[in-house]
DNA sequence: AAAGCTTTAGTTGTGCACAACCTTTATGCG
DNA sequence: CGCATAAAGGTTGTGCACAACTAAAGCTTT
C-alpha cells in the first residue's frame, strides 16, 4: 500500500516529470509531444497519460490539437510581461498573508541555498543554475502557510520560467549566477533576521529586476 | 464547421454546466457524482466527461476515489479564509495592472448590473442572487487586461463561491441583496468618474467586508 | 512545369470492455 | 445473538480498437 493511490501517484509523478522536461527547455516551444511515444517510454498506455497532458494544457505549457498532435506552447511577450507583474506582486504577499514563523531550520535551509549556488561558480551550467532556482522558487512559496497563494505562485512561475531561461541563455552565465547569488544572500540576511516580510520583499525585487533584465535582453 | 473545434467546444459546455452546479450547491459538498449518470444526461460517452471532472478535481471542487465514487468537496474553513484573504489583494490589483480604459459601454453595463439588482428586491431569490454575483465578478475581472489575473481571480472564485452561498441561506436574504446593492452603487460611481483603481478598492473593499460577515455567521 | 486532386501516414478524440478497488450486505460459525 | 468472513454490487482506472481529423507526399491533368 503506498500513502497514495497508486494511480494518483503516477500522475504526479508523470506531470512532474514533464512540466520539469518543458521548463528547462529539454522540450523548446513547437516541440511536439506523441502520446504513445511517452506513454511507451513511462511504461503506460495513453490512458493515463492523456490525463497529465490535459492538465499541463490546462497550466498553459502545451496545446493539443485533433490531428496535429500535442504542442509546446510559445507565450506572448506582452502576456508574459503581465504574468510577471502579477508574480512580483503575489512574491510580497507571502510575507503579509500567512506568513510562517522563521525557524532555525529555514535559516539552514536558506543558508544550504547560498552553499549550493556558490558551487555553481566552480562548474557554470545553465541547467544546473535552472533547476536550482526552481527549487529555491518552491522553499520561497513555503514561507506562507497561505495555500491559495502557493498554488497560484507556482502555476504562474511554471508558466514564465522557461522565458526566463530562454532569456538567461542570451546573457552572460557567470553574471546570471551572480545575479542569483546575491538574491540568495539578501534572502539569507532577511532569514536570519527572522522577518518573513523582508524575506518577501528580497524576492518582490529581485523579480522586478529580473523582469527589468529580460526586457533589455529582448531589446 | 465551428470557431473553435467540436471537441473543445463540449468540454467547456460540461465544465461550465457542472461548475456552476457545484456552486450554486445543486450538488452540495458530499454529493457523489456519476460519470455513467453523467455522461447519459449529456449525450457522451464517460471518456469526455472524465476529462472534465479531471479539471473539475485540478481546481478543487471535487475528489475521485478509486472505487467510491467522484464527490463534491467541503472546504476547511480556515483554507477558506485565507483563499478570500488572497481574492482580496487580488481583487485590488484590477486596478494597478493593466487596468483598462472605462469606456461608456462599460458605464453602461455598470448601469446594467444595478437595475438587474434592484430587481431582485421585488422577487428575492437566493440562487437569482448567487448568478447575478456571478456575472458580475466576472465584469469585474474583465476590467483588467492581464490575462493571468483574470485567470487567477476566476480561478479562486469559484473556489469560494459556496461557502458564501451557504453562509448567505443562513443571513437574511433581503440584507444581502441590499449590502450587493451597496457594491453596485459604489461600484457604478467609480466607473462614472473613469476611475478603474477606484472600482478595484470598491471590489476589495467588499470582499473585506464579506470575510467579516460570514466569519460571523460562523462565529 | 504548375496547379489541383487523391492517397497515405500519423495524430488526437471516443467508446467500450474489463481490471482494480471500496462499501455494503448477506452468510456462516461460535 | 454477535462477530468475522465472504460475496455482491457499484464505482473509478486502464488498455485497446477504431473514428475523426490534419498535413504532406505523390499523382494526374492541363
Amino acid at each position: 500500500m503506498s500513502d497514495q493511490s497508486d494511480a494518483r501517484a503516477r500522475f504526479l509523478r508523470l506531470h512532474d516529470a514533464l512540466r520539469t522536461r518543458i521548463c528547462l527547455l529539454d522540450y523548446p516551444p513547437g516541440t511536439r509531444l506523441s502520446e504513445e511515444t511517452l506513454a511507451a517510454e513511462f511504461g503506460t498506455s495513453r490512458t493515463p497519460l492523456r490525463r497529465v497532458l490535459a492538465r499541463l494544457e490546462d497550466e498553459g505549457l502545451v496545446i493539443s490539437q485533433h490531428g496535429v498532435g500535442t504542442i509546446v506552447t510559445d507565450v506572448d511577450p506582452g502576456e508574459m510581461a503581465r504574468t510577471y507583474d502579477l508574480r512580483r506582486e503575489l512574491a510580497g504577499l507571502v510575507g503579509r498573508l500567512s506568513p510562517v514563523a522563521i525557524t532555525d531550520e529555514i535559516v539552514a535551509m536558506g543558508h544550504d541555498f547560498l552553499t549550493r549556488g556558490e558551487a555553481l561558480l566552480t562548474n557554470p551550467e545553465v541547467r544546473a543554475l535552472a533547476r536550482l532556482n526552481m527549487e529555491y522558487f518552491h522553499f520561497g512559496t513555503s514561507l506562507t502557510m497561505n495555500e491559495a497563494l502557493r498554488d497560484t505562485s507556482e502555476r504562474l512561475y511554471y508558466r514564465t520560467a522557461r522565458i526566463w531561461l530562454k532569456a538567461t541563455s542570451h546573457l552572460d552565465l557567470t553574471e546570471e549566477i551572480a545575479i542569483f547569488l546575491a538574491e540568495l544572500r539578501d534572502s539569507l540576511q532577511a532569514l536570519q533576521a527572522r522577518d518573513a516580510q523582508a524575506a518577501a520583499d528580497v524576492r518582490r525585487a529581485h523579480i522586478s529586476l529580473c523582469i527589468a533584465r529580460v526586457n533589455a535582453a529582448r531589446g
